[in-house]
DNA sequence: TGTTAATATTAACAGTGTTAATTATATTTG
DNA sequence: CAAATATAATTAACACTGTTAATATTAACA
């Protein structure tokens, strides 16, 4: 049958295309760019096409959703070179924060809109987990990294998921204050020196010196 | 010229009248609900008609933006009962959080979407301030609660707006992830008790905790 | 009462996601 | 090779969305 397998290569790869003319669109105009109807202008077919690759558009939504977790799973990588756990922490954050700066509309998309979450709900209740895998590697590294900080004796008496999830939230909090101008807004009013955007850097710092006080 | 003053009334009256039917519909059935047609129907009339008395949906998702702070306001109003400052940073914690929970889709449109703030971008561009009022004194009444802890020897040698924006950021992160359901997801993997929905409670319970040993 | 100004409406445009029916294109079979 | 059959892609349409221009209705003023 190697020529069920050609077409089933053939389907696959025009599915590649159009995530690749989705992603294209995502990055270079935006969300509101990314309507079934431009993805199949872009790779000119007709809009209806679409929907022989993929059932909806949370589906496509979905897997823009997830080339977004690849693309954050890059920076990640890198950071098991750091042995020093704190340290790692550390990098971890910035490389969190930086990821949602230079990717602003990927960040919206991974953590801020819930559109990509409702996908999830749909494809078989009972399961939701199976597809959320990208996050929960990347919730598991530092999960992993706080637990080592610990061993050296860092934030003691401090229930682990509970405290991760507190630093996830202090984190992803000044990612979403920051892409929505409130933390501009916030420090031109509240004489915070430093240029546009460093707020978010210098008030992580100020969280790595509270964290660094907790040992 | 008393006619002209009562025309302006009922001018004033209609307005009022087409935001309550959007606040109606948008507490009721969300965000996705309110549209203008919508809005038109509900007050019986044409769909332009809103457009008399509201510039464009910015405009009435701006106005709808005033009425959750409104809300917001409100439960803190209160909280000037609390004497402690320390107290009344926690009470101030709590009726933040769950504001965020009773009133979900107000919080989606106060803290969440960025569509609100494009309204306070484009009327005139040199002042983007003045309509922020709300967000503002709220903000406002967080830095003076910090304040006040800080010379009963909490966070000492914290700068403090930049504290304030870690501490808002942490209870703003602990809410959106709440929200979306990354904290319930994220808990039933990790071993975490207690009910669907409670994590948000504990964490901060725990984050309370954590800026209590901060004297 | 006729004129003018304010208000509301209809019709339309340019979009959106999505489905049903139809055409075109391959692949398999007689 | 030609006919029958799957498969793939398309056109047309539906039900929405926000928004604008032109028109009709209503109220105030001379």
């Amino acid at each position: 049958m190697g020529i069920q397998e050609r077409r089933e290569k053939q389907k696959e790869a025009l599915k590649g295309e159009i995530l690749e003319a989705a992603i294209r669109l995502f990055t270079q105009h935006g969300f509101e760019a990314t309507s079934i109807r431009k993805i199949a202008a872009e790779i000119e077919f007709s809009p209806t096409t679409i929907y022989l690759y993929y059932k909806d558009k949370l589906d496509i939504i979905y897997a823009l959703h997830q080339e977004g977790f690849r693309l954050l799973g890059e920076r990640f990588k890198t950071l098991g070179m750091v042995d020093e756990p704190f340290q790692r922490l550390k990098a971890m954050g910035r490389a969190y924060i930086h990821f949602s700066l230079e990717h602003k509309d990927f960040y919206e998309l991974m953590f801020i809109m819930k559109d990509p979450l409702l996908h999830l709900k749909s494809p078989d209740e009972g399961k939701p987990d199976a597809c959320w895998e990208e996050g929960e590697r990347t919730f598991k590294a530092l999960l992993d990294t706080i637990e080592a900080c610990q061993a050296k004796g860092y934030f003691k008496g401090q229930r682990l998921a509970e405290f991760a999830l507190l630093v996830w939230s202090t984190v992803h909090g000044l990612c979403t204050l920051s892409l929505h101008g409130h933390l501009d807004h916030v420090a031109s009013l509240h004489e915070i020196e430093g240029r546009e955007g460093a707020i978010v850097d210098s008030a992580f710092e100020q969280f790595v010196c509270l964290l660094d006080n907790m040992r």
